[in-house]
Parts: structure tokens; sequence; C-alpha cells
DNA sequence: TGCATTCACCTAAAGCTTTTAGGCAAATGC
DNA sequence: GCATTTGCCTAAAAGCTTTAGGTGAATGCA
């Protein structure tokens, strides 16, 4: 019996690849210990619940995301800055759609405020640097950027975006266009 | 014994209603079937499974929104259509999140297309003559702004915008501003 | 009126998942 | 070498899903 296999890290490991394999609705306390080969009442020593686990998988996730997106801002500004950022998000959903998923999952304010999901705004915010925005616009555009990102990215997994002509590879270029062109041209408060 | 009061229709709304409740991750065959007074495997009789629930909840619900959207749109052009349109869903999403959040359910390509999303497609593309945009770029600002209408929605309903200042609603005002101009003046193709 | 059928819901039952309680044996500490 | 802790186990209760097969009331028809 090989003995002190599983922790909260490694429940949440295997909960994350699961995600992507089934998708992140799908994952079970008891899949994740069918393929440990333990009984599943020996997972709630790690874990608090079911919940615990969905909550573990989306700050993991989140984490994952913001390292990308710290890496991929590393020595980029502007337009260059704006489309690793973007291309971070739509990469991930893509390689790990239940992750992503996870990333969305509705978290306790507490554990939200200590997520990773802070270093995601700072980011954004540290990317808006490379336009000229006024302090209240800065907050207006990183709220604007976070929609775009989670929104395209959503529909498109989600199928929303059919599979008519124009390709999305298409949209989400001319869209990143749109997106510097307006940080490079805000409106004035009317 | 009153016969005759469970229809997949009656189910839908009970259903719809519940979700609006307890958010529509918690819809459940054997709550809806406790709410009709009756025994769970009753149901099975006007609904395939519980799959087959959560989809008519969501077809529901992606009705509800066009009729508010196709209402909204009445009689309006340029930004004040733009800005009618965004509120639907802001607005829906408000008042009824387990709907709002059915309405992004995944659904079968086929279900997909015989859904009301493709009424919203053609009223987003309707809103667009009030801007001077050409037949490809008229796709591109479909998706970007059902992207942002939705991200920006899932956003602020999941608590994604904390509770920092500015507030939500001033923002929200300038990304519509933003978005008119951004369409008014759309960028040429490189 | 009397019989057959259909309809609407029911009982029974099997198979899952979640979660708690208590137990045993291996690993560790002294 | 013994005590404790750790790590996983068995047992069991409770809830959700789904299928199979029934029953009684309403309906259709001769």
């Amino acid at each position: 019996m090989a003995r002190g296999r599983l922790s909260p890290e490694r429940l949440t490991r295997a909960g994350a690849e699961l995600a992507d394999e089934v998708g992140f609705e799908q994952v079970t306390v008891s899949e994740v210990a069918r393929r440990f080969d333990v009984k599943v009442a020996s997972l709630y020593s790690h874990l608090k619940n079911s919940h615990d686990l969905k909550t573990r998988i989306a700050l993991l996730a989140l984490e994952e995301l913001a390292d990308r997106a710290a890496e991929a801002l590393a020595g980029r500004s502007g337009k260059d800055a704006l489309t690793a950022l973007a291309n971070v998000y739509r990469d991930y959903a893509r390689e790990h759609p239940g992750r992503y998923a996870a990333a969305q999952f509705r978290l306790a304010p507490e554990a939200a405020a200590a997520s990773a999901g802070v270093r995601h705004a700072r980011m954004t915010r540290a990317l808006l640097r490379g336009y000229d925005l006024t302090e209240p616009d800065q907050t207006h555009a990183v709220r604007l950027l976070g929609s775009v990102f989670h929104g395209y990215v959503s529909l498109e997994m989600g199928g929303g975006f059919s599979h008519s002509a124009p390709d999305t590879q298409e949209t989400w270029t001319r869209v990143l266009d749109a997106l510097d062109a307006l940080l490079r041209n805000w409106p004035r408060t009317p």
C-alpha cells in the first residue's frame, strides 16, 4: 500500500486534469478518488468537501493564468503587450478548457481577494501604461479589457460564433486592432 | 388528484424560477418534482432527462432575452440603440441571474441553431446599420459587442469587479461611450 | 351501459455521488 | 520496543437520476 500519495495539491492537480478531459462541471470527488485507486472517503482528510475541491482547482487555474500573463507581458508594451495578454487567455482556454471554466468559478469574497485575480487586474493596469489614460479611465479600460477577453473566449469556446465566415482568428485580430485604436483614442468624458 | 398539471412548458418555467432562486447549477429534477408535489419519476414522461430540462430552460431564457431585445431596439438607432440593447442584457441578468446563467448553457449544435441565439445575432447586426461598417467588419463588430456584453455582465455578476471605486454603473456608461466611439471610428484594415 | 384504451402519475429498484463516523495498520518519535 | 500519529479503509446514511412496470381515472366507442 503506497501511503502518502494523497495531498490537497495532488488532488487539485488531478482534478484540474480531469476538468480538462471531461469538463469542470463533471469534476467529482468520486472520480478523482478512482484515479488514485483509493476509496472516496479517504479524500475527505485532504479536502473539506466537493466545493472545496472545485475552489482549489479554480485558484490553481487563476495562478497558472497569472503566471503566463506575467511572462507574456515581460518586455512588451503598447499593442504588442495588449495582443500578448489577450492571447494568453485565449490560448489557455484552448489548451485547458476545464481549467479555464474553473477560473470562472464563483469564489467566496475572501477567497477571491486572496486569489491571483488581483494579479490579473494589476497586470492589465500595467499594460495600460502604454496608453495615455487618466486615472478613472484606466479603471474603466481595465474592466473593458477584462470583459472582452473573457467574453470573447467564452463565446468562442461555447460555439457562440457558430462556424460561419469569417473565421474567428480573423475576428480576433481585428478586435485587438480595434481595442488598440480605442485605447489610443479613448473618448474624453462628455 | 389534480391531473394534467404537468407539461414540459410548466416544468421548464418552474425550473427557470428555481434557477433564479438557487442558481442554475442547483436546478434539479427532484426539486422541480417537489415543487409540483409529485414523484420524481413522473417528470420523466415530460422530460427526457436532467440535461433536457436544463436545455429547455436555456432555450426559454434565450427567447425571453431576444423578446426584450427586440422591444428595446424598436424605434431606436445609433448610440441610443446600442445602449438599449446593452441594458437589456445587463438588466435581464440582474433580474434573472439563474435564467441568464442558463442562457450560457452549452447547447448541442442543432439546438443552438434552432434557438433564439440567431435572433440575437441578427438584432446586433441590425443595430450596426446605424454605423458605417463594411461587411466583414460588421461581423467582427457583432462578435465584439457580444463579447463585451456577455463578458461585462458575467464579470459584474460574478463579483469580478470587486467593490472598488469607481462604481460599475459609471464604468458601464463609459464603456458604452467607448464602444460608440469605436464603432463610429472603426479602424480601417491595415 | 359496458369494455378497451390512453393518460397521468405512482411504486420499486438500481446505480451514482456526497459526507460523516469509527477502525486498523504502517510509519514515526522517543 | 512502545505510544502516537498518519493515511487509508469499511460502513452507512442520504440525496439525485433514470428505468421498468403498474394502477386508476378519463375517454372513445359500440
